[in-house]
DNA sequence: TGTACATCAGTGAACGCGCGTTCACTGATGTAC
DNA sequence: TGTACATCAGTGAACGCGCGTTCACTGATGTAC
């Protein structure tokens, strides 16, 4: 019983430790991330302020690992649609991601201003170099779909003469060794995709495009099937059609 | 004299008006929109800090003020760029407007962060409609660019089964008025365009393109160029040449 | 031109607030024998 | 099984801080006659 009394204490301290997280993550909704406050964190859990050190050392302590978590669920989630949708044609796979992306920020619109808005009051990161890995771990997601659909997409970006010195080390690092034969402009198309993607959402999600457009989701398909089409991975029913 | 002597503690008035809001960006860029404060504006001023409450009547006044600003300087630049390419190629008309939008981001990153990241902690916009009219009047020169191109991308863009429903009225209201004939298909191409420039230049001043790219500004090119050929703009000279 | 009055930018002290963080403590939970 | 001890989550009070805002005031600038 030893064991199972210890991990009751250990999973009571686990449970308490997301909820820290999850409350923060909900008060960031509704004031953005300069509302992150431990003694509002405390108030709502009905704890003193002073608890809240009992997990975390400190309140940048507890954005560092509230910004790994909200990484890692990203990168979960475009994973799981990279696996998922592996054994499709280009165009779908294509689209798979788009919408994991998507689905992903509708859900967690807080998450989504933690790690690509204006950043933490106050906060210093520990480390620049962990943003950056993550980063690179969702740039690998997208760089991987591209290298399954380069032969189909290879004619249309040949326009573009990219070289590697145009990319940082870092990522020209991981591109190569992970997709080695894939060229440069490959990774440009790659970032040119997200940047596509990421800005849809971040009008959405920053409200501008509520005075616009009745259904942001529509806009978004219909720029993902535009990239489709363009880059040469149309299928034949390729053109948008309503649900 | 009356009128010389007037107009001179007028033009004090003004001058220390845009200080205090030159010194509220300038916070805003160390330290993201919650670093905008009265205390500390008027400390860099070598104020007192209820001075400032004879500029503005409170820190909410500030920020409407601000970002009443920040739209103006924005539009006039997105307008001069209008007016400056009208006579130009499509592809060079395109070309100016994502131009003038990346110069004016990355010449004024705080400004750009002020209306399109997270909102000041605690602000209450007056009236919700200013930043929608702001907005529109953004919306209004591209759709003027598109409008102008249109002849030469529709063809393209006949996939797209777009209607008019799919926009919010004052969009519909706006696009009919300003460009009769225009269709929902190139309203649509309009906010697709705008978030593509959106895309790359978020990721840009939020940091994101850092551990990527070497020159996001050229990123952003080969992207418009992009958008100029699949769209039925090419010129001739359409592929990205290195400078 | 000079004098009496009005305006108004700026002072400095004060208010109440919420914040992050520390610290000596209590008391329940878990461990060793 | 029971007893003595260790761990450690949580308390509650306190600290110093910067904040927005108010207010009675001073004194220079501008106005009216």
């Amino acid at each position: 019983m030893g064991d199972a009394t210890q991990s009751r204490r250990a999973r009571l301290r686990a449970e308490t430790t997301s909820e820290i997280k999850t409350i923060a993550l909900k008060h960031m909704a509704a004031g953005g991330p300069a509302s992150i406050s431990l003694r509002a964190i405390a108030r709502e859990m009905g704890m003193t302020a002073g608890a809240i050190y009992s997990y975390f050392t400190n309140r940048d302590d507890l954005i560092t690992a509230l910004t790994a978590d909200v990484y890692e669920s990203l990168a979960v989630a475009f994973e799981a649609a990279h696996q998922a949708a592996s054994k499709d044609g280009p165009a779908e796979q294509v689209l798979a991601h788009a919408r994991a992306y998507r689905t992903w920020a509708v859900a967690h619109p807080e998450e989504f201003r933690l790690i690509y808005g204006d950043p933490v009051p106050g906060y210093q990161a520990p480390e620049a170099g962990v943003a950056q890995e993550a980063e690179h771990r969702l740039c690998a997601v997208l760089l991987g779909l591209i290298a399954g659909v380069w032969d189909h997409a290879a004619e249309t970006q040949d326009q573009c003469d990219y070289e590697w010195g145009d990319f940082q080390p870092s990522l020209v690092t991981l591109a190569r060794e992970s997709f080695p034969g894939l060229p440069p402009s490959a990774v440009a198309l790659c970032l040119r995709l997200w940047s596509r993607m990421h800005g849809l959402l971040t009008l959405e999600i920053y409200g501008h495009l509520r005075h616009q457009v009745t259904d942001p989701g529509r806009l978004y398909q219909a720029d993902m099937h535009d990239f489709i089409r363009t880059v040469g991975l149309a299928d034949p029913a390729g053109a948008v059609r309503r649900a």
